[in-house]
DNA sequence: GTCTATACGAGGATAGAC
DNA sequence: GTCTATCCTCGTATAGAC
C-alpha cells in the first residue's frame, strides 16, 4: 500500500533540508524527486515552513512529555540516570533523531521559529532543574552537559574504529559521570 | 581613522549572518547598513561566500597550528591539558568565538565548503589523536568530548544565576574531568 | 480532492557604463 | 570604486484542468 503524498513530502523534505540545509533545499527539488510540480506541494502544506512544522511538532511534545515526567519523580541521581536514559531512547527512534539532526543543523534557518524558543525552554528548564539549589557552578555545568553529551555522541560516528553500538554505549557511560559529584 | 570598507563588510556579514542565518541575510541588508548597492559589493568579494571564506580561514588555520603543537609534543594527560587551555583561549579571542558561533549555527549552509571539510577532519584527528591506542571505546569518547565541553559551554549562558567567568571556569573544570579515566 | 500552468517580487550574480 | 541593467532561480499565490 503506497504512502500518502503528504507524509511522502514530509519524508523526502526533512532528509533534503538535513543533508543540504532547509535554506538550500528548494520546493522544486522536492515537488521533482516526488514527481508533481513545486505548486503542487502547496496544496498539501501553506508555506515550506509547514512541511518541517508537524515533524518539529513531535520532537517537541516529546521533550515537553520529558520534563512532566522529571517533574513528578523526586530529584535523585536515580531519576536523573533515568531521564538519560529516556532522552537516549528517543534519540534512538529514527524519526526524532532525524528531526533532531535537522535541528541542530538548521539553527538559524529556524531561528524566529516559536516552536524553537519552546524547545530552547523546555531544554533550558530540564538541564537548570537537574541541578540542587545549593551545587556548586561545576557540578550545575556538568549535570547540563550530560544532556548535551548524548548529543555529541551522534557526532562523532566517524570514530571509524568503533561501531555505532560501542559509541551509544560508552557515550552513555561518559553521560552518567557527568552526573556523579 | 575609518576602517577600510572590505572589513567593515566582513564584520557586518559575520554579525548578520550568526544572528539571522547565512541564507536568511542578503546581500541588500549588508550593503544597506554599509550606505551601498549590493552590486558594490561585488567589487570587493567575488561571491557572498567568499565575504566569510577569510574569516572562516582564519579559524581554521588556528585549528590546525593547534594540531601542529599538539603533535610536536609527548601524549600526555600534561599535553591534553594544555590543548584544553589553548583552546579555551582561541574561544575568549571574539573574533574567532564569533566565527566559531557562525559555523555552529550554519553548518549546512556551509555544508560543501572545502574549508568546512577541512576542519572537521582537523578536529576528528585532533579528537581521536587525543586516545591512546589501547583506550577503552568510553576512554575515547569520553576525550574526545572534553573539546566540545568547551563549546558546550558557550551555549549555556542562559544560566542566569552564574556570571560567564564562573561558566567559563566551571566549563573547564568539566571539560579536565572528561580527560581522566 | 489533487494537481498543472502561470505569474510576481526578491534573491544572488554578471557585464559593463561612469 | 560604485552603480545600472539584466538574468535566472527562489518562495509564494492564484486560476482552473481533471
Amino acid at each position: 500500500m503506497r504512502e500518502d503524498t503528504r507524509t511522502r513530502i514530509q519524508e523526502i523534505a526533512l532528509r533534503l533540508f538535513t543533508e543540504q540545509g532547509y535554506e538550500a533545499t528548494s520546493l522544486r527539488e522536492i515537488a521533482e524527486e516526488l514527481g508533481v510540480t513545486k505548486a503542487a506541494l502547496y496544496y498539501h502544506f501553506r508555506t515550506k515552513d509547514d512541511i518541517i512544522a508537524s515533524l518539529v511538532e513531535m520532537r517537541m511534545t516529546e521533550l515537553e512529555e520529558l520534563l512532566t515526567w522529571f517533574r513528578s519523580r523526586p530529584n535523585t541521581l536515580q531519576t536523573r540516570r533515568e531521564l538519560l536514559e529516556r532522552y537516549a531512547e528517543t534519540l534512538k527512534r529514527s524519526r526524532y533523531l532525524d528531526v533532531a539532526k535537522f535541528l541542530e543543523r538548521n539553527q538559524t534557518a529556524m531561528r524566529d521559529h516559536p516552536q524553537l524558543t519552546r524547545m530552547r525552554e523546555t531544554m533550558m528548564t530540564l538541564t537548570r532543574e537537574m541541578s540542587d539549589p545549593g551545587a556548586t557552578p561545576t557540578e550545575r555545568i556538568s549535570r547540563s552537559m550530560a544532556l548535551f553529551a548524548l548529543h555529541a555522541g551522534k557526532w562523532l560516528t566517524l570514530e571509524t574504529e568503533l561501531s555505532d553500538e560501542e559509541i551509544d554505549k560508552a557515550t552513555m557511560e561518559v553521560a552518567m559521570r557527568l552526573l556523579e559529584p
